[in-house]
DNA sequence: GCCTCCTTGTTGTTAAAACAACATACTTGT
DNA sequence: ACAAGTATGTTGTTTTAACAACAAGGAGGC
């Protein structure tokens, strides 16, 4: 197991290589190695332990109940999934989780991570602590969808993510990590409606936009 | 303080009350009151400590940048709020909470959550473990929302909302909570053309709906 | 009972987004 | 450089939801 790789985790980060070796034992560390396609597990399944991606990449999937798959996330090396599940035993999976491409994957027991270490583990509480810290993270994530989405017009969508965007970047010019298809999707919204807004928003002088890039212009008080 | 109504709250779930007692030390608990429509913490602060409400309740808000007012959730005694951004030091507040009545607020830090307790906190570990169960819980609610608001059609969005109150009941027939504004907020549809859309599901035959009574007809493999 | 307030359903109009189809640009691999 | 595939912008049409305005139906207070 690369300790190295781990220690610089979200989940492991402020923990020597050394003591994780140790906690992968505490935590009924397993590894499985998933082909592109394959699923890691699926809506209706419950599930004991947590996900993390040590290689490839795996998305997040819901189908509604037309049978329409929709991708909620993706999910890279490092980063860790199913952990709200594996939280709540017994709680069914609104969603699948499935291989983009060769994938390989360390499961972590959560129950083990809340009792008491029998062995001397000094930074089991550190390990808890970047649990809640990745679990507030992803959670103001998701809030910050919602409020994105929580306008009925595309223009009002586009501007409340590109507001936010430039107040992360703490300047009006910056780029974003999306393409078209994926900011329309984020936001809910037809890929052409959202082009055709951007460029009416840049007729009325609201923005500068090309590919990637966007230039929020000061018509209002942002 | 009382101990025992603490107790039954979720965040201190299995922990006896003269445990408790002990623990709000380590906790730096602290309590204030708040009138009806004073503010409890604003957009764009920071928070070290996390609330739960002790009595009366609150409104979880946020204003878009034309300053439009939208409440994102209630939370009443027993429940805890901002503790993601309790848990993020110097993450600036999204959403703004204010009281909606007389309220009795509850602060508890965070920061003593994680750190080992000098005292003999037996039940350390279970405030945190509540405390990832709440913040899992959460999030899933956060994730559904999602979930139901990704359909671009109205129909759609009560369809997934409406199929997924039935299975939680484990019955097509079943109480929702929410009355037809607020369901339309959750939603984020507008409220009349969302009457007349369940008007419309109702004489297509696919769902029977009286006021928050809904039952939902087998017109396809749900 | 009666009045008022609040909730819900209905309708018609207007505005907007979805959808489809296509043209143009950009990427990538060879 | 070229070809194939992808991403983006544009346009016109159709569908749909927002919006406004109002009527009907409880719920609660007096």
């Amino acid at each position: 197991m690369d300790t190295l790789f781990l220690s610089k985790t979200d989940l492991f980060r402020g923990i020597p290589p050394e003591d994780i070796e140790s906690m992968l034992g505490c935590l009924k560390a397993a590894t499985k190695t998933y082909q592109r396609g394959e699923f890691i597990c699926r809506e209706g399944e419950t599930v004991t332990a947590m996900g993390m991606v040590l290689s490839g990449s795996i998305s997040i999937e819901n189908d509604d109940i037309w049978g329409n798959r929709s991708i909620l996330d993706r999910v890279s090396a490092g980063q860790v999934f199913a952990e709200n599940y594996a939280c709540l035993p017994g709680e069914k999976l609104m969603i699948s989780a499935v291989a983009n491409e060769t994938t390989e994957v360390l499961f972590l027991s959560t129950e083990c991570m809340f009792t008491v270490c029998p062995h001397a583990c000094g930074f089991h509480n550190k390990l808890i602590r970047n649990m809640l810290t990745i679990a507030a993270r992803k959670s103001l994530n998701l809030s910050r969808r919602i409020m994105h989405t929580s306008s009925k017009s595309i223009r009002g969508r586009l501007l409340s993510y590109l507001s936010f965007q430039a107040t992360q970047h703490g300047c009006r010019e910056f780029d974003i990590p999306f393409n078209r298809q994926q900011l329309a999707d984020y936001l809910s919204v037809d890929r052409s409606a959202m082009s055709n807004e951007l460029s009416k928003m840049q007729r009325d002088g609201i923005v500068k936009v090309e590919r990637n890039h966007f230039v929020l212009l000061e018509s209002d008080g942002l």
